[in-house]
DNA sequence: GAGCACTGC
């Protein structure tokens, strides 16, 4: 028996810091229905939990699951997060509030770092991680509770997990799910889950005022920056929060801000106007947690701070102070189009779930307003309820072979929310079939269970695994990594030609794909040293991600058995080894030079252009490409030049002349098979001559 | 001769 003074996990009495936290955790909205849980939780194996930012779900209702009777011994709690620095932050909280080590009885799995242990009773981790977890252990038999964290947000990995779940419930009387969500889809997840008990629980945001436009705006850039301007002219102090989509939109936006309010003279105060995006430096984004400028003078207006962000101030992080924001309506999505297998990112508008979610950035700290650059009609009749969920706008190969690890063989039976298109899930089994992965029953064969270890896609998957048969596994695991990563080239505007100069010393004639082992070759030969990556133009951060990377697939590599190898590199063979490797995954992704001067994707036959950041320097006849994007033009990213033999060596399957649009292409292949049958034919002389 | 929303394994 333990006194009501004693810490239960460790046996130790609880720290004064453990009732002062105590204190304000009682606090929360979500105490007030402790009991109501408990009893909900007991009486059910599923539960949905509806509450608004605020609440303190995240961290409470983990801990309310723990106190519950009859988890049995001991109670194993998991807690999915999208997103890594959640599941980091948030289990460091809960191990204070619990008043236990981090990595003991509360801790985290993300993906280059476990930090639990034997003792831990509760967990919080990547839904991706879970979802790899449930690859090795199908039934998750060590979780006596599952708890999927910000549903909402319909992550690609929390949609299978949702699918798979139902299952496993099915078969384990014994675990329980709760899945914890913002309102606007909860009797939609109710439904799914089989009419399962709802629980709501208020939030505790303050009340954000919405304003509309009377009319539309044509320009919503101009119409964010003028009301900028009037809100920093007119409205009381409190930071603003401005979306844009992208980039380059926002430093322009920055720029023109800083420029427009200088020019209305001294009578206003001063502004901060920082942009915020993912790909900035962490100490750039640090600046939106800097206060406000101070007034010019003893007495003066006080400073404003203007945020200027993309979706990442939607969801990831949160900005303490804001009173204001600026909704224009739009935000970059990623679509996939399956006829050409090709993911892109577009301008779309934002769903009304999405215009809420963005208000709310407005009141945490007091009531705020939030200014719709769209009328209130386009509101509620343009505006979809909900964004697509992740799983209908992606490129499924990576999933369905997950799915298929799981032992999911009928996809097109299985239980999504939301399925994805028939046409995406086709193109997704032709890919694992011609990769191998899948046999023409579409069953998984051995090679695709390999595949399905690596954190990778199929493509790539598979081109790690035949590299040994090239001698250039070590060689691939770079270039894996390397395209795995942010794009390493740093090309500053106001430095361009310096960047480029640097880059060019990087390239490999042959093309992209040994440039970047060369980069990275260059960068462990100067020891992974910053001021180095600042001198040449390369992107630290990136770098650091490619070694962890890589650290990961070599620790795959070896527990799967497969060899690390590398060509003598005074071979002649060294560089076409390595380009042989990459086609053996990316035979899908190759593009032909056509006589009019442009390429043509193979098969597909859709005309492309060799982007500009390509090293090479000639147009070879055949390209493998990594990347297919759609810009101002149709570009393919990353390329190397490969040969027309290796094609129909390498990939016969696919280079079949017999199922092939006809054009310039397949003309050259059937040159390149009749050579071969002469070979073959001459060689069989050769032999019986002997 | 150009531009990369955001995550995740």
């Amino acid at each position: 028996m333990h006194s009501t003074e004693m810490n239960r996990w460790t046996g130790m009495p609880y720290s004064v810091r453990y009732f002062e936290i105590l204190e304000k955790r009682k606090t929360l909205p979500v105490w007030l229905q402790k009991d109501e849980f408990l009893e909900a939780l007991m009486a059910n194996q599923i539960l949905i939990l509806v509450g608004e930012t605020g609440s303190g779900k995240t961290t409470q209702i983990p801990q309310f699951v723990l106190e519950a009777e009859d988890l049995g011994n001991p109670p194993a709690v998991a807690c999915t997060q999208p997103r890594r620095v959640a599941a980091m932050s948030v289990s460091r909280r809960v191990a204070e509030e619990m008043d236990v080590t981090i990595g003991e009885e509360v801790g985290y799995t993300i993906r280059f770092e476990d930090c639990s242990s034997q003792k831990t009773v509760l967990k919080y981790l990547t839904d991706g991680m879970l979802l790899r977890e449930a690859m090795a252990d199908p039934l998750l038999e060590r979780y006596k509770v599952i708890i999927l964290d910000e549903a909402h947000e319909r992550t690609l990995a929390t949609d299978v997990l949702f699918g798979l779940l139902k299952e496993v419930l099915r078969k384990r009387s014994d675990l329980k799910l709760v899945v914890m969500s913002a309102t606007l889809e909860a009797e939609k997840f109710q439904d799914y889950f089989n009419g399962a008990t709802l629980m709501k629980v208020p939030g505790r945001l303050h009340p954000v005022e919405i304003l509309y436009t009377s009319e539309p705006e044509v320009d919503y850039l101009e119409a964010a920056i003028r009301t900028v301007v009037q809100i920093h002219m007119s409205e009381p102090p409190g930071d603003i929060l401005l979306f844009l989509t992208g980039e380059e939109e926002i430093e322009d936006a920055c720029r023109k801000i800083r420029k427009e309010i200088n020019d209305l003279g001294d009578q206003f105060g001063p502004v901060k106007a920082v942009p915020l995006y993912s790909s900035l430096p962490p100490a750039m984004q640090q600046k939106i947690f800097e206060p406000a400028p101070a007034p010019l003078r003893v007495g003066g207006l006080p400073g404003r701070k203007i945020v200027v962000s993309t979706n990442i101030a939607e969801t990831s992080l949160t900005i303490d102070g804001i009173v204001y924001v600026i909704d224009p309506g739009f935000s970059k999505q990623k679509v996939y189009n399956p006829q050409v297998r090709v993911e892109s990112l577009l301008v779309t508008p934002i769903s009304k779930a999405s215009a809420h979610q963005r208000s709310g950035r407005a009141g945490r700290t007091r009531p705020g307003k939030c200014f719709r650059l769209y009328t209130e009609k386009s509101f509620s009749i343009d505006l979809e309820p909900q964004t697509y969920p992740e799983i209908q706008r992606s490129n499924l190969a990576n999933t369905v072979l997950i799915l298929k690890k799981l032992g999911i063989d009928d996809l097109v039976h299985f239980d999504f929310m939301d399925p994805p298109a028939p046409d995406t899930l086709i193109r997704a089994l032709e890919v694992l079939n011609y990769l191998g992965a899948l046999d023409d029953d579409g069953n998984l064969t051995k090679l695709g269970e390999i595949m399905s270890e690596f954190p990778l896609d199929p493509q790539m998957s598979k081109m790690l695994i035949v590299s040994p048969g090239f001698n250039c596994s070590h060689e691939i695991l770079t270039i894996s990594a390397m395209l795995s990563a942010p794009p390493c080239f740093n090309r500053p505007k106001d430095a361009q030609k310096a960047a480029d100069d640097a880059k060019a010393r990087f390239s490999h004639i042959d093309g992209d794909h040994l440039t970047l082992l060369n980069v990275y070759h260059a960068y462990k030969q100067n020891n992974e040293d910053t001021s180095w990556c600042f001198d040449n133009f390369i992107n630290p951060r990136a770098m650091k991600t490619a070694v962890n990377v890589r650290q990961q697939l070599v620790r795959i590599m070896a527990r799967l058995n497969l060899k690390l190898c590398s060509p003598n590199f005074n071979s002649r063979a060294y560089f076409i080894n390595i380009r042989k490797a990459l086609l053996s995954g990316y035979f899908m992704q190759v593009a032909h030079l056509e006589n009019k001067g442009d390429y043509m994707t193979v098969k597909d036959n859709q005309s492309v252009h060799l982007h500009p950041s390509n090293c090479l320097d000639h147009t070879p006849e055949w390209v493998i490409y990594n990347e297919y994007v759609l810009t101002s033009r149709n570009f393919i990213r990353t390329v190397t030049d490969v040969r027309g033999e290796w094609l129909v060596d390498i990939a016969p399957h696919y280079y079949d002349l017999s199922n092939f649009p006809s054009g310039e292409a397949k003309r050259v292949l059937e040159r390149l098979y009749a050579m071969r049958q002469r070979e073959k034919e001459v060689g069989k002389i050769r032999n019986r001559v002997k």
